[in-house]
DNA sequence: ATTCGAATGTAGCGAGTGCTACACTTGTAG
DNA sequence: CTACAAGTGTAGCACTCGCTACATTCGAAT
């Protein structure tokens, strides 16, 4: 039981219940070991919660390559739709919530979730460079509107209001500016 | 000291320290009351809660229509711009704390939440409207792309990535569809 | 075989959680 | 004046929190 192999076992359980509100014990329980075990591999929670969300940027990843289509997009607006919709997909969840958590910490203040953000924004933001059309002018800044718009509308799924984000996907310009 | 007087003085606790982890007795202490007393008016903290959401939709409604210029815009990327400077005054930081603990809350399955949230969006997209170009082809579509953007622009910001956030309102469209 | 350090179990500390029981003071209606 | 309900203070319950002290086991190096 050393951190690499407790690091998906208590991964999953976050993903499951949510990073805000993770609790030593719980967090013990789902990963087979005791608190106490948890502590004396990472130092302290503080450190365990940098190591796990280390841990998942990684895993966010490997899920944007594995998960979603390798073809170029034939729009800007066509790249943020299709993000949106695999991100729709229930295997999704489970990171969203997450990164809900992970935006709300970094609104209070949390240094280790700003890093964790960091680390996903520019994962996500190399992969929609690389998604776009190639025909695109201005991929970075093609790049930059399309995150935007994914975010965004992913917000507004969140909070229940997925008909305003997909009038708002449509309404994207369809071809590069 | 009734329900009436004690939320303000809630609300201000909450946006100040945020809303995921506000528990009964340092509310107590912001509004110079006991725990005791707080369960005496509000029944339990859940219903505490619900009060206090509704009060602070409220008061997002009144910050917009006090802090907002009360013109139109120019097109649905100024609309969008003028909002995004607007949120990003310090004044509007406790709003958006508050906002994105909601957001993880409403992610996590929170009724409550959800309910604050459609509340706050139905707000939003009523000001949005109000604020489109009034030679705006279709308002309701511009006033949920302009919104989508404007939340997506708000997340980036608050894991510290407004770089992308400007950048992708920039690359709005100008004029309307 | 002995020694030593890594790994682990048990128990607990002090603080904080939502909430309740009980007693007490008020203000007001009869 | 009395009766009664609204309001309030004090104390506490059962629980969880992050973390630690102490003791033990175990495996490998000498």
């Amino acid at each position: 039981m050393s951190r690499e192999t407790l690091l998906p076992l208590l991964a999953a359980h976050v993903m499951a219940h949510g990073l805000a509100d993770a609790s030593l014990r719980p967090l013990a329980r789902a990963a087979g070991t005791s608190d106490r075990m948890l502590i004396y591999h990472f130092g302290n929670k503080d450190a365990l919660v940098a190591a796990l969300l280390d841990y998942l940027v990684a895993r966010f990843a490997d899920a944007l390559d594995s998960a979603f289509p390798q073809a170029r997009s034939a729009s800007r607006r066509a790249c943020a739709e299709t993000v949106y919709a695999v991100t729709g997909q229930p295997a999704f969840a489970p990171f969203l919530r997450v990164w809900w958590d992970i935006v709300a910490g970094c609104s209070a203040g949390n240094a280790a979730y700003l890093a964790a953000a960091g680390g996903m924004m520019e994962v996500l933001l190399d992969w929609v460079v690389d998604h776009l059309p190639a025909s695109d002018p201005d991929p970075a800044a093609g790049a930059r509107a399309v995150l935007t718009a994914i975010e965004g509308a992913q917000a507004l799924r969140a909070v229940g209001r997925g008909d305003i984000a997909e009038a708002g996907l449509a309404a994207l310009e369809g071809r590069p500016a």
